[in-house]
RNA sequence: GUCCCCAUCGUCUAGCCGGCCCAGGACGCGGCCCUUUCAAGGCCGAAACACGGGUUCGAAUCCCGUUGGGGACGCCA
């Protein structure tokens, strides 16, 4: 069974046997594995919740892994952004960067020697070997065939030299694994059940580049294998990589992980997802004004459901999780009900949680600091909740709120005039006073207030009420306007309403 | 060119070990209700089993093919 295998796995090798010994032998083991050559997008987030999931809701450890083997694209500056983006996503990895592990380091870049260790015991055993030919021609060989129409595969001419390393040197030279011609290779992967794959169709790819770096299938089986990783859970684009390291991992003599290859997130056009498709960057999404709870709950409906619920709590997700339940078929990221269910979240967020989160929106939109500052946490809760139930972003709430304190409005000139116009403006000013004689300046009481003059002159509210919104909050957009008025106080209603008045046009 | 994956409303999906489905939910869209506006909420509506063959008493569900889409074939990951 599947709690068993790491018994197995102890006959593999030496360095196996050391690692696997420093980490439970019956624990599920995923991780996710990024390369730091830019932010971390939608895709990347959704395989690594997926594994976040998985790893939860079996009470297993998640691993974060940077794949760095490409120096001239890998930058820090990447890794930091990825790792926070993980965190806002509330993704804590239980080991990796930063925290440490039994079975570190946990940037490739610091495991070369683990790479070059593993790729002489293949040089030696004769199950690789060296190639010297340049990259160039291979490129050149590679671009003919694909334009002949034949298969770009390497044809293998250096295999027949032998590992002569007086004539090679080692040095300079690729390493390639020899891959058997003869026979298949089973994937029994968890999503999409057994894929079959001939033996054949492979050609010999590199192990080593000829600088020593390890390639990508080859770094991947060995840290894999090395860190323990039971369940590799990754990208449909990596399906046709996987025979490639299933036989790495028969050529080491090991035991292979299980696999689960979920769909991609595709563009509306159904390419892959990139930049020209908008918004893909996670920690954009945070700018915008979205909540990280939002975007997971977005995220992992993307591919995996559980009848008819939309809206999971974490909790509810690490319950529920579970691979059988992802589907097959690629989904289009829909911008239009991430926004829905991130109304949604901000609905359901408590005023304390959403006032702490609106201050940096707040201020982008205008207020300044010291108003920010200078208003009681009360009266910034109420201006919130007044606006919750109507915002999809934290961004829009913080714009269509920022009238109510005293910064600058940007009026609707065009609503604003026809609302503002003749009879309005001589309402206004007719029931300015009254207010002011008002007892007391609270929303029942402008409310009453309204009402009455309202029947008096054989109107309806909104038609007293309208001009009046206009006049506070420069649009006709707002939450009812009575308790807006009772927060910003009577000094302020009053003098926007002159300033209003005073509007030409 | 070779190999691989996928195929239910515009989108995310349920159903897929066959009958409970003239296909359910959600977003979006249209209408109505509620309402001082806008939202939110409630109700109603339009909207899909890619196509063709089988198998079967019976297929969205199983098999084959076609078409369409996607991915991989790099000294990128």
């Amino acid at each position: 069974g599947r709690h068993s295998r790491y018994a197995d796995r102890r006959g593999g090798s030496w360095a196996v046997v050391e690692a696997i010994g420093r980490i439970a032998v019956s624990k599920i083991r995923v991780r996710f594995a990024p390369s730091p050559t830019g932010y971390l997008h939608v895709g990347g987030a959704r395989t690594a919740l997926y594994n976040w999931l998985f790893a939860r809701h079996e009470n297993g450890d998640f691993i974060l892994r940077i794949e760095d083997t490409d120096a001239e694209r890998s930058t820090d500056e990447s890794t930091t952004t990825i790792l926070e983006a993980l965190r806002w996503l509330g993704l804590d990895w239980d080991e990796g960067p930063e925290v440490g592990g039994p079975v570190g380091p946990y940037r490739q870049a610091e495991r070369l020697k683990l790479y070059q260790d593993y790729a002489q015991r293949l040089l030696d055993e004769g199950k690789a070997y060296y190639c010297i030919c340049t990259p160039e021609e291979l490129e050149a060989r590679r671009k003919a065939a694909l334009a002949a129409g034949t298969s770009p595969k390497y044809d293998g001419r250096c295999r027949v030299r032998g590992n002569d390393l007086a004539g090679v040197g080692g040095k300079g030279a690729a390493v390639r694994l020899l891959v058997q011609e003869e026979g298949n290779i089973e994937i029994a992967d968890l999503v999409h059940g057994p894929i079959r794959f001939e033996y054949s169709d492979l050609d010999d790819f590199i192990l080593l580049r000829s600088d020593g770096m390890p390639t990508y299938n080859f770094a991947v089986v060995v840290d894999d294998v090395l860190m323990g990783i039971t369940h590799v859970i990754r990208g449909d684009d990596h399906i046709s990589n996987t025979p490639r390291q299933i036989a790495l991992y028969r050529a080491l003599d090991l035991p292979t992980a299980h696999f689960a290859h979920i769909p991609m997130i595709l563009g509306p056009d159904r390419s892959r997802l990139s930049k020209r498709h908008g918004a893909t960057s996670v920690l954009a999404y945070q700018q915008m004004g979205y909540l990280p709870e939002a975007v997971v709950n977005y995220l992992v409906r993307l591919g995996w459901s559980h009848g008819d619920q939309e809206i999971f709590s974490q909790e509810e997700l690490t319950r529920h999780f579970s691979l059988e339940k992802v589907g097959t078929t690629p989904a289009i990221f829909d911008p239009v009900k991430l926004e829905w269910l991130n109304g949604q979240y901000i609905k359901r967020t408590d005023p304390h949680r959403l006032t702490a989160l609106l201050r940096p929106f707040w201020e982008a939109a205008g207020v300044s600091h010291e108003e920010l500052v200078g208003r009681d946490e009360t009266w910034l809760h109420q201006v919130a909740s007044l606006f919750q139930e109507r915002a999809r972003t934290l961004t829009e709430l913080a714009s269509s709120s920022r009238f109510v304190f005293d910064g600058k409005i940007d009026r609707d000139k065009a609503v604003a005039q026809k609302i503002l116009s003749g009879e309005a403006k001589a309402r206004i000013r007719a029931l300015l006073p009254e207010i002011e004689a008002l007892p007391t300046f609270t929303a029942a009481t402008l409310e009453s207030l309204f009402r009455m003059r309202a029947s008096v002159l054989g109107l309806k509210l909104v038609d007293l009420a309208q001009p009046f919104r206009v006049a506070l909050s420069g649009k006709t957009v707002s939450p009812p306007i009575f308790p807006i008025m009772e927060l910003m106080g009577w000094e302020a209603v009053r003098r926007r309403v002159e300033e209003a008045l005073e509007e030409k046009g």
